[in-house]
DNA sequence: TTGTAAGCGTTATCAG
DNA sequence: CTGATAACGCTTACAA
């Protein structure tokens, strides 16, 4: 009592200063290091908990050159990021993970262009901002891997990288979810199966094109019925369009999101088709309408979370400098639902 | 040439002695301040453009007891975050503001639980994670104003606050966009016009339901078919299905948000209803599946990145100790689509 | 076993 | 107008 109860947060010295101790003491003690007797411990853990100290985070990262934070940036056309359900779970798995490690999640978000992506990089390198990166949204010869490694920023890739990654990756395995689909369509007697793909340039696009590719062939069918889309509904629904055109048309579209394929449902409906008779769909993501549109969509579902968790955990040990976890992402689901059933001629 | 380059990056000190002058020079040339003669400025600014010299952020921060970033905690079971459309398109608003302040967004994921929430902000302050919070999905009696408060964190408000709000607060007139919506249905003919609301407690859901009710009031009908949402496709249908078993049923329906409205639609429409002529349907956010369902949906059109331009912006200001500038985010638009008809008898 | 002191990279103060 | 010097709060050698 008597004393006015300052406002200013307790520091390291105050705890010494309480325990009748140096504050080297006090860093030695709660750090659980070796080289303090148990009973000084035990006061100064007490004194510390009377003050309710906890370390400066800042003067911990000035010394350490570490920000115990980990980023992220996304970058992409303001269209795309608005639709996207990946990126949202992924952050809370990713945030899951970081705030029992007492880490941070530090967010960049710009439009595609290049430029500022790679400015964003380095606004995070040179601020220390981060001790580490999460790369989503791989592309095809990513330049960020070489960014990133000019900048000395260590990295965590989440999907499979097409070539030449200098960093730990974990596969999220979307091929073998496009395959499951086709092979449920070739399966219900579908024989002319399109696929409108991702947008062009990332892997995972190339990944869904080259399942559907395979699994026809594995089948001896020829994929032939392809458009690039854009993963917009836009895209989804002009390229539908365009393949219901082809004579003869396809019984079957698998589509690399669900966005576009809940478009083409509509164009399709809207070009006097009968869903799912005389055409079946697929998506990718089971994104929270997918079950509540109708025909009810048949999709691949992605654990975007469990990935968020895997990733961080991986990355959150290579900056810690623990050895790397097994990377063992939640495989995907194929979801049946209504949108797929044998083809009916017209 | 001779001496190593050195891996380490250049301090204060390293273009201090490049330029022939102490630190305190230097720190006061390159910060603009007066104090030095203009040739020695022009030699430092020199020195440390070659050093490529770059002030150390953490070194900042510890002396200012500033992060020079921002948080935000997103609050909300799983299920609802994937879905939600607001977030990404916000944080790509605030992020354009912070990008070119040299701030940081930091950003803290936590299901629905107030325990959980409560100690996202505690970590937040006490490692002074950041130097400010952005508050959104505003709630009747908010708790986070008491926490901030006690926690001493300045926030700015995203919405019209019930009450007692000790933070600067940015109006976001939701309202307006619902009542322009039900005084559209009632032009068009309709008389029982429901609601189904957003997930209780929250200021935009019981601020859209007022909407609804004072605009059909207005025009001397009276808000009787009300049911509360979640802001799920599942709670979309299970509601709709319930209106439509009044007697009489609505001739419309307005959703608080589109999730719930497209939900909706496919409820109605496996009742044997026909869209728009039975029923009509609106919605709140448009998002980009919004006109490429099937009728294309209605809605209001709500413009969240400028939204956290606005937001961003205002808490800036607060924290830097600038005059807070007039905040006067985007309205929301009201967007005729195809779900919305004259009411027609079965 | 404990205390002392140096250092992390800034900025601000205060003599010169 | 300049240049030492002291903080900011912590960790970690090293000395006692």
């Amino acid at each position: 009592m008597g004393s006015t109860p300052s406002r200013r947060r307790p520091t390291i010295e105050d705890v010494a200063r309480l325990a009748g101790v140096s504050k080297g003491a006090v860093s030695i003690a709660l750090n659980g290091h070796a080289g303090v007797a148990d009973t000084t411990r035990a006061r100064i853990t007490e004194a510390a908990r009377t003050l309710s100290w906890r370390p400066s985070l800042h003067a911990r990262a000035l010394l350490a050159s570490r920000s115990f934070a980990l980023g992220l940036v996304m970058s992409r056309p303001p269209e795309l990021l608005a639709a996207d359900p990946f990126f949202p779970a992924f952050i809370a798995g990713v945030e899951s993970v970081l705030a029992n490690r007492g880490l941070a999640l530090v967010l960049q978000v710009v439009d595609g262009d290049p430029q500022t992506e790679a400015a964003s990089y380095q606004r995070l390198a040179h601020d220390r901002r981060v001790d580490g990166v999460l790369l989503t949204d791989l592309r095809i010869d990513d330049p960020r891997f070489d960014w990133l490694t000019e900048l000395d920023l260590p990295a965590v890739a989440v999907g499979r990288p097409a070539a030449g990654c200098p960093f730990p990756w974990l596969d999220t395995g979307d091929r073998e979810g496009v395959r499951q689909a086709v092979r449920h369509l070739i399966a219900l007697g579908h024989r002319r199966i399109a696929h409108v793909g991702g947008a062009p340039g990332y892997v995972h696009s190339a990944a869904r094109r080259r399942a559907w590719e395979d699994e026809l062939r594995a089948h001896g069918l020829e994929p032939e019925l392809f458009i690039a889309g854009d993963f917009t509904g836009q895209g989804g629904a002009a390229a539908t369009r365009q393949l219901l055109g082809s004579k003869p048309p396809p019984t079957a579209i698998v589509y690399a999101n669900d966005l576009m394929a809940i478009a083409g449902m509509a164009a399709a409906v809207e070009a006097g088709l009968t869903l799912p008779d005389e055409l079946s769909v697929v998506g990718v993501d089971d994104i929270p309408l997918a079950a509540h549109v109708r025909p009810a969509l048949t999709t691949v579902r992605q654990d975007a979370t469990d990935w968020g968790r895997a990733a961080a955990r991986s990355l959150v040990a290579l900056v810690e400098g623990e050895p790397l976890p097994t990377l063992t992402p939640a495989p995907v689901t194929f979801v049946e639902r209504s949108s797929t059933s044998a083809p009916r001629a017209h």
